[in-house]
DNA sequence: CATGAATGAGGGTTCATTCAT
DNA sequence: TATGAATGAACCCTCATTCAT
């Protein structure tokens, strides 16, 4: 049986109503985000978020716990190929994701304007198992003689991370004194290889 | 003629109040930031603020422009060395100037939490200076033949700026998700030197 | 002709709900009752409510007369008997009935919860009634020598009916502060006794 | 050093407000008052509430102690005389002190409008000390011979407490249904003493 | 008839800003 | 100048009421 018109309606709105707030929160953070400001970019009344959400809070974690699970489907790297190639394929997925997602990135460098400490927990392991998916690849690449065998793995794998993150961001943001452009990703996979590769 | 007594107690006061607002500011974000607050840490009352600085928004304005006059001096790099010493010199001065400014690398890298777009001239000059800055440390190395000689300078400055602020802020941030380590900071070194060696 | 079985229905509903509105009036007042709340207890939807009554304190005013109805006739004294024999039944029967009616006792006592300014002639003509029937019974009483015969009659059925509907409303509330036990129930009634019987 | 005028004028206004309070919660109760209510009752704006009382709850408990401690003051008995003579100067004190003070009847009543079950323990040792004083003077009463040697003493109390109490909060209310006149006054006394006095 | 999703006015509270002292 | 008491707009949230289904 397929949802009342009236049901689809409703779920339809939700999403509209996370829509807005994955919009609102990535670009004016958790408090500059306004529950007015969700609503009105959803088109509803204020108070049919109370209807979906406990709270300003709970949206912002349902919010985040979607964004986390789309961005791990969006990120899988392909099983096969070398460690550089699946580096600069995640990059570059990653890069697509953010391009309508400028709350990842903020989730993923601790941005303050989202307040996390109240969250903490809600991204760390995120954080975490991507550092360590980095890493495993990495240790792949060192092992296969296909980058340098002197690497700092989990250190390493945190400055790849962050550089993943960052340009990323950029995609979505349309900051001119951080622009992104198709050459400047292509720099940054360029700039990953050269630092990775032997001598 | 010298300053009154008078006016030097004021001067003092003012400073005490940018100081004060530099901490509260890179801590809270200009949003979580309460006016009384920087009052109280300034030792002074609420009121005293509109004396020296129109509102909210143009204290925290001045607070950015002498910000980035102070990192510009403490990034100053030396005059003489490779360009990989001087970048490198530039780093380790960058996070050790970051220690104690938690608000620079917010602002270098648009932290969401300032609600930036208010403020958005505030530091794109500031920004754009220190990436010729260092795009012109990169050609001379690249023309001594000490870096790889076909760099995209432009957007390899970028990449060498973003990392750079980036691990200067985590200087400060006490986040153990986003850690601080001087080898950390050594395999960022490193990093850059292998990105940016010729083969 | 019997009402329709749709109506029967329907009929049976707005009692529900008229139940539920007693005891969510009764326990949390006017103001700490939601329309809501009403509507769940009665297994009712929200809107269902507005078939049957025009507003939430539409709703309260037909609660309160048909408790008002309920009342007097669980107080109706016993005909026979001396004054003071029926003025005890009278009271215990109280006591029983509120046993079950939070929002009684308070209307007897003006409760500000409920914030009667509103509803001010709801209940008085019964308060008025009650009394005046008190006052005929202890008439009778001391036409048959059986009071004291110097009572005030208007005002000391006042303070029989004071006590009556306390001690009444205390059967409900479960508070220690203001207990509610047998000997309490009896106490009062002697103290009735010893103050109206003749010296 | 008398307080500046500044201080002077700031505790007078808070007595405004809480002037207003008073009148307000016993007028409406807890959940019927609104803190804008108060702020205009007291002539002020409505965030000066909150420099002098953390929030609505608190301006509540603030009022409630207050009260207590006055009303305590208004009741002391005579120290000498009859039981039935101090408990008759008791009652008529209280009775001026409530005729008010609306809120201090209802927080002896548990008033349902107050939702006193967040201040439980606010009230709660008055009242078992204000019924036990009257126990005591009943017993004093008692062991003098002045009263029936078989009362029931602490649910006696209790009755007179309930009495007083109620008659006294009267003063206040301008209830037609409930009326206050000194002869009402004189026969509750009367009433009093024809329950206590020996046969 | 019956539903409950949707509305929006109004509540308590915070805080940037002003102004009498 | 310097103060901080006072203001009031704007925030988040609740809930009585309506209306499309």
């Amino acid at each position: 049986m397929p949802p009342s018109r009236r049901r689809a309606g409703s779920e339809e709105r939700r999403q509209r109503i996370l829509e807005a707030a994955r919009s609102c929160f990535g670009e004016l953070g958790f408090g500059g985000t306004t529950v007015g400001a969700i609503a009105a970019g959803a088109g509803v009344s204020n108070g049919l978020l109370y209807q979906f959400f406990r709270n300003k809070e709970h949206l912002f974690e349902v919010v985040v716990e979607e964004l986390m699970l789309d961005w791990v489907r969006a990120l899988r790297p392909p099983e096969r190929g070398g460690a550089l190639e699946r580096l600069e394929a995640m990059f570059r997925s990653s890069v697509e994701f953010c391009r309508t997602n400028p709350l990842l990135p903020a989730l993923l460098t601790r941005d303050r304007g989202l307040q996390l400490q109240r969250f903490d927990n809600l991204s760390s392991d995120r954080v975490y198992a991507f550092r360590d998916l980095v890493a495993s690849i990495l240790r792949d690449g060192v092992a296969a003689g296909e980058l340098r065998a002197d690497l700092d793995l989990p250190r390493v794998a945190d400055v790849v991370c962050q550089l993943l993150s960052e340009y990323s961001s950029r995609a979505y943001r349309g900051d001119p004194a951080f622009p992104s452009d198709p050459q400047l990703i292509d720099t940054v996979a360029r700039f990953l290889r050269d630092a990775l590769s032997p001598g």
